[in-house]
DNA sequence: TATATATTTAGACGATCAGCTAAATATAAA
DNA sequence: TTTATATTTAGCTGATCGTCTAAATATATA
């Protein structure tokens, strides 16, 4: 397959390309995060965050319970994702992730994963 | 929906990357030229231009009969386009089609039409 | 006007995919 | 070692998508 397809595929997706922007504002962010940011399903991140990383877009480090991902775009791909950023101001959508991710990283890990413990995870 | 969200989409399928790529090369191609070097039906090639003109990235221009395509990036994605561009070199398909494009565009459309309606579009 | 023909549209089918729930895995704390 | 807990994997479901065939549309030629 041509690589740029799988790159491509990987961000054809609005969950996938908030979890990429959500990244380039903060270095790296654990899949508990990156679960209250998108109000879906622990599992959905988890594979949406694998697909990225077998994109090769996403590192993983694991640190005791938490395992934090940050963006490792393959050589040549800087070109894409500036072109990515430059799109973020027409988002209300990713306008919004960036006023929530604040307090989502304000709060603590410890504390977010206790407050997602006590409700349901997912909208509705 | 995210601007760059639709673009990403349209652009992520091989046949429509190999479209974006043989417009690269040659400035124009109707959609039976298309067709041929495709080697899958009209009608899913007229479904594939359909979608890449949609998102802005495509314009048509009639002539009798036939329907011309050419590339028209929208503002801002000329650096997607260069960052296509760098991966084609990689791609053994992309290579193989720009050296059946040559052939196809020798042809002439009317030679190619004639050659088309007599046997079947589809391989196998 | 009638026929040919290049392209599009409509409708069906199989494959892929995003999302969920539930179970499994791995790590920390009691 | 047992219990909690953060993340992943497995399996399901509904939606989307790429492709086909057949019919419709639009344009040129006889």
């Amino acid at each position: 397959m041509v690589q740029s397809l799988g790159i491509l595929k990987a961000l054809s997706d609005l969950n996938r390309l908030r979890i990429v922007a959500a990244l380039r504002r903060h270095d790296e962010l654990c899949a508990c995060q990156i679960t209250e940011l998108l109000q879906v399903t622990g599992a959905t991140v988890s594979r949406h965050l694998s697909v990225l990383q077998h994109a090769g877009l996403l590192k993983s480090r694991k640190e005791g319970r938490w395992i934090h991902y940050r963006l490792a775009p393959p050589a040549g791909t800087k070109p894409l994702l500036r072109w990515l950023e430059a799109s973020y101001a027409e988002s209300e959508q990713l306008q919004a992730d960036f006023q929530a991710l604040e307090k989502i990283v304000g709060i603590g890990r410890e504390e977010l994963c206790r407050q997602q413990r006590g409700e349901e995870c997912c909208p509705k």
